[in-house]
DNA sequence: CTGACCGTCCTATAGTCATAGGACAGTAAC
DNA sequence: GTTACTGTCCTATGACTATAGGACGGTCAG
C-alpha cells in the first residue's frame, strides 16, 4: 500500500491518511485480518509526526474499520458495521445527496449521473479483481 | 425556504447554510434570478450574526451559485459552472468514489448502491416538479 | 435631500484543530 | 531479565475557524 499526503491542499494530513485507507480497504488492497503499518515508520516515511498517524488510526478505529492491539499492532478489521441496516442507509444516503446536488450545480444531468456511477463501480470492482488475484 | 441551524452537530454554522441552500436550488425550491433571503432579517430568524450568513453567501458566490449585488441583494445565478467539463466530471467524481468507498464499509452491495442512488434521482426530481408547478 | 434597507470591510476574541515531542505501558524474541 | 518493537497518554503551541459588533458605501423610495 502506498499513501501519499498533499501538504498544500487545505484537507488535514490525518484525514487523507483516513480516506487513502479507507479506499484501499474498499479496493481489496487490504485484506482482512492484516496488519496495517506501524505508526512509527509509517510516520517517517509520510514526513508526518507520529501523533498525527495514531489519531488517523483511532479515526478508522472509531469507525469500525480497524481493531488496534497494544503493543501489537493495527489490523484490518472484518467488514462488519455494528449499525443497524436503516443507519447505514441513512449515513449513505446522506453523501449520495450531496454527489447529487453538486451533479446539479455542476451541470450532470441524470442519466450521465448514473453512468459515471456505473463507471466507477466497475472500476472499483476491477481493482478489486486484480487484489484478490496478488494475495488469494 | 425554510433553512434550520443544528447548533449541536459539530458542523459549522454557515456550511449549513450553504449546503441547504445549494440543495434548495438544486430541488428547484430557488429559481433562477431569484433573490435570496437578506443577510440580516435571515441572521435574526436563525439567531446566527450577520457575518455568520454573510460568510455563507461570500462562500456560495465564489462557488458560482449566487450573485450578489452590494446594496440591493443577493440572487440566484444561472446554472452555468465556469469550469470546463472535465474539471467538473472530475470533482463529481470524487464525490462518488466517496460515497461508493463508504457503501463497501456500511456492507452495502453494489445492485443496492445503485437502486438508492436511482430512488434519491427520483425524490429529487420529485421535489423539482413539485417546485416548478409552484412558481411557474 | 432623508431614511431605510442592502452587502462589505475591519478588527477582536474564544475555541478548536493539526501538529509536535516526552514519557509510559503492553508484547514478543532472545 | 534485556531489547526492540508496538500503541497510548499528557501537555504544549501555532494556526486557523467561527463567531461577534462597529462603521462604512451603494441603492432606492419618498
Amino acid at each position: 500500500m502506498v499513501l501519499q499526503i498533499n501538504f498544500k491542499s487545505g484537507k488535514p494530513a490525518y484525514l487523507q491518511v483516513v480516506d487513502q485507507i479507507k479506499a484501499a480497504a474498499a479496493a481489496g488492497a487490504l485484506h482482512t485480518g492484516e496488519a496495517l503499518p506501524s505508526i512509527r515508520p509509517l510516520a517517517e516515511e509520510l514526513r508526518l509526526n507520529r501523533n498525527t498517524v495514531a489519531k488517523a488510526y483511532s479515526e478508522l478505529e472509531s469507525q469500525g474499520i480497524i481493531e488496534t492491539l497494544p503493543g501489537k499492532g493495527c489490523f484490518l478489521k472484518e467488514n462488519n458495521s455494528p449499525l443497524k441496516k436503516t443507519a447505514r442507509i441513512e449515513l449513505l444516503t446522506q453523501d449520495i445527496d450531496a454527489a447529487i446536488v453538486q451533479a446539479h450545480h455542476l451541470q450532470v444531468d441524470d442519466k450521465e449521473f448514473v453512468e459515471l456511477v456505473q463507471e466507477r463501480l466497475q472500476i472499483f470492482a476491477g481493482q478489486n479483481q486484480r487484489n484478490q488475484k496478488e494475495k488469494p
